[in-house]
DNA sequence: TGTACATCAGTGAACGCGCGTTCACTGATGTAC
DNA sequence: TGTACATCAGTGAACGCGCGTTCACTGATGTAC
């Protein structure tokens, strides 16, 4: 069968990157192997080294798609309002806080799942985790200056982003309570998320 | 040379799992071998299973060692300034939300080092972590109470305890934040401690 | 108190296992003419 | 357009390595008398 076309050997690659994105959310980097990794995107691990250099070089590229995808996500729910800027952040926490993100890191946040991950795989992992945090903050902070003009107060960009800053980093915390706890005690776990939850959309 | 003294026997136990705690907290759970630790603690890996059943069970016994220490040291705190509790809480605050902690999770609070190691580690670990969740947010609640009672006004117990769990989500989030990008982007890093501990000393 | 013996903590070699990575092989694809 | 050949993506065995764990050994400690 080998060798195939280019356009097939490009979605085989973006397989890979998916199950590796699943898998290294769900229990790390370190805790995925290449060959289940590849058993998961339908294929057998030798051909692995075709699309990558190591597999750290796999986790760039997982961190670079996550926090993509994550900043599209932040777009299209400023999107899906673009009347109310307060109705777009209260969804933004509605959608971050809650059990379902909870219990299914594999298709949540990159900053959340792979936050310990980055921090200890080097400088490369770290910068691309900036990224994603530089979007997150910058959007945030734009939402929040605009739902204070759409109430008639202003907010000077500076002020905006401490706010953003404060916002985002009390989220990524009830989170990973939340997550640190779901199994053995999952009534303290939710009321982590249910006060955070309610707090923040009094921010 | 061995067989040791008794006494000397639980000393060396606690040497293990001082260095299991160090290297927990740096590397992950999974990120630090066996031979690494107990080289750490001045012995052979050999003589590990006299000590404990398994890698796990160590892993259970340096989490509850962990929050022993950091329940400890919040109350250390608490009993530092008796007469003010907002005073206590600026310096928990302080002494959390800092480059000092953020750079040092070796020697910092488990809940923020072991969050998603805790996760992933099964029930047993996370019942530990819930009983430090569980010290930090009575400890937090009890401090806020106070602190309302000092200046003169008055907090029911559930506000107080929302308002606990809600600081303290944050003051991890901030930590976990700044950790995963320390070395790529010290300025975002610092920033992000900056800001956190500025806002949080306002709650 | 002194003696004889059982216990058992630390040593270091060894075990099986799974990991990341390499490699010879294959055959369909891509390309040169 | 057709043909001949080079390329190279996927296969699956193999590599070295480090891991968690086991074990025979040792000799000082703990204990029974």
């Amino acid at each position: 069968m080998p060798r195939i076309t280019q356009e097939q050997k490009q979605l085989n690659r973006e397989k890979i990157v998916n199950a590796a994105g699943e898998g290294f959310r769900l229990r790390g980097i370190d805790g995925v192997g290449i060959e289940e990794l590849m058993k998961a995107a339908g294929m057998t691990h030798g051909g692995f080294y075709n699309h990558f250099a190591s597999k750290d070089d796999l986790a760039l590229e997982v961190l670079h798609q996550g926090f993509t995808d994550s900043l599209a996500a932040l777009d299209a729910i400023r999107a899906a309002h673009p009347r109310s800027a307060r109705a777009a952040l209260h969804d933004l926490v509605d959608g971050y806080v809650n059990a379902e993100h909870r219990d299914h890191p594999e298709a949540g946040c990159a900053s959340a799942a792979l936050a310990s991950d980055a921090g200890r795989h080097g400088a490369a992992a770290q910068a691309e985790y900036r990224r994603g945090l530089d979007g997150y903050f910058a959007t945030i902070a734009d939402m929040l200056a605009e739902r204070a003009r759409q109430s008639g107060t202003e907010l000077t960009p500076a002020e905006a982003r401490e706010r953003a800053v404060a916002l985002f980093s009390q989220m990524v915390g009830a989170l990973t309570l939340s997550r640190a706890i779901a199994d053995a005690a999952p009534e303290l776990s939710d009321e982590v998320l249910a006060v955070n939850r309610k707090r923040l959309k009094k921010l």
